[in-house]
DNA sequence: TGTACATCAGTGAACGCGCGTTCACTGATGTAC
DNA sequence: TGTACATCAGTGAACGCGCGTTCACTGATGTAC
């Protein structure tokens, strides 16, 4: 019984495993926008009106592609962590490298989808509530680096002025998280995680086109400054 | 005669900027996939064939809308900066301040325009080349004040180590925009404008949604270290 | 200044296309007794 | 174990829509002599 129930319930997952990798493949080669039921229906060998078995419309499908991009850059940071290594602040500072790195890695594998995340929002379509907890996989990995430098005492604290609405802002986002950080180092996080999705996004979107060649070196060497400006490493 | 022709000459770029703007506010209302010619003659009341008289085909429109954003958010950084200005540090970090909060003025002014420049790119859409003068008034107008500030032998080149391939990359970069700038200050400076897009992307396209509240002040102080960053005050 | 001609803006119909979604249906797969 | 019934996946035709672009055309505006 279960098994046989098990087996229409593998079918449908397998289907549907299969409509989505094909709306990605059609995703990365003609953008979001352009993303078709019909299309998708037609190379798998479907009618179109089949694909309502699966996803109500449109945009339900293109919400299920949303939330597997997010989980999967969030995926390769957190894979990227080693997390338990010495906590020497050297050791750190390649964890949070490795991290930036694979964030990087996984956009510039996955353009489309990167954009689908990162880029401007999809024409028409809203997302739903319950993206945030897939979206705030990357930041949580950066976040568990700069903490366990903290919790290791080797977090050295940004210094300069810190206005008030800031600090305020930043100790009410540590509290929602459950993080405890000093809050320049919650304000520096945030900044510097806006930060490195900027230079993924300008490198991705053409701008570094004629102004950056080498950008494996020119990545490399921006995330350690954003190491340092969170208080990772000395500058 | 000249007169005349002149009339003619005059109701032609009339209309080509009345179909511009109709342009730019289905561009607000739906963004840029959505932008159809059809619908700008219907607005318009006139034919949709009358439009290729003045736009061979829906990219040109496109091309011109990406061009007019590209000036207008260039110009807004440059009407920003007062320029000469004492060249105390203290006032070149405003320079630096009022060029960053224009451009984030004018992004969230116009954001489907924002995002036609600095979002995903559209899909079928290749940017004609010349696109590169008007794309870079933006990062010019930022040049202009650490190039003042190095002139006026205010500017605290960034410490820390740099690798030789950014390094080398910096000096080229210089070379070829014809400014006279130590390799590590050039490096942070491409870094931070990417930075800068990234900060103000995330805010436009909801990733600070429950994150930030204040933004404006976030902004501010963020803005305040990435001058730090570039050299332009003291940590 | 007046006239013959060329240029140009704008029209409206048409071509050919692809889209999202609905609906009544068929037939196979699973369920309850 | 066998049978009657319910569930579900998938079909194919249809609805209604909007799109970019082309084309032969009409009239008005400008130009040359």
């Amino acid at each position: 019984m279960t098994a046989i129930r098990g087996a229409r319930a593998r079918a449908r997952s397998d289907i549907t495993a299969a409509i989505k990798d094909e709306a990605r493949r059609q995703l990365a080669a003609d953008g979001a926008a352009k993303l078709s039921l019909r299309a998708v229906a037609r190379e798998l060998g479907m009618a179109s009106s089949a694909l309502y078995r699966y996803f109500p419309s449109r945009d339900d499908l293109l919400t299920a592609l949303i939330l597997d991009a997010y989980n999967a850059i969030g995926a390769a940071a957190e894979a990227a962590d080693p997390e338990a290594v010495d906590p020497g602040a050297e050791a750190l500072v390649g964890r949070w490298t490795a991290v930036c790195a694979a964030v990087r890695s996984w956009a510039l594998a996955h353009p489309h989808e990167y954009a689908l995340i990162y880029g401007s929002p999809v024409p028409g379509y809203h997302a739903p509530r319950d993206t945030a907890a897939p979206a705030g996989r990357v930041v949580f990995a950066l976040i568990a680096v700069v903490r366990d430098a903290h919790a290791a005492g080797v977090l050295q604290e940004p210094a300069g002025p810190l206005p008030d609405a800031v600090a305020d802002e930043a100790r009410a986002l540590a509290a929602e998280l459950e993080i405890e950080l000093p809050a320049p180092v919650t304000a520096a996080l945030v900044a510097v995680w806006a930060q490195l999705f900027g230079l993924i996004s300008f490198e991705l979107f053409g701008q570094f086109h004629r102004v950056i060649e080498d950008r494996d070196a020119f990545f490399a060497h921006t995330v350690r400054r954003l190491a340092a400006d969170v208080g990772l490493a000395a500058r």
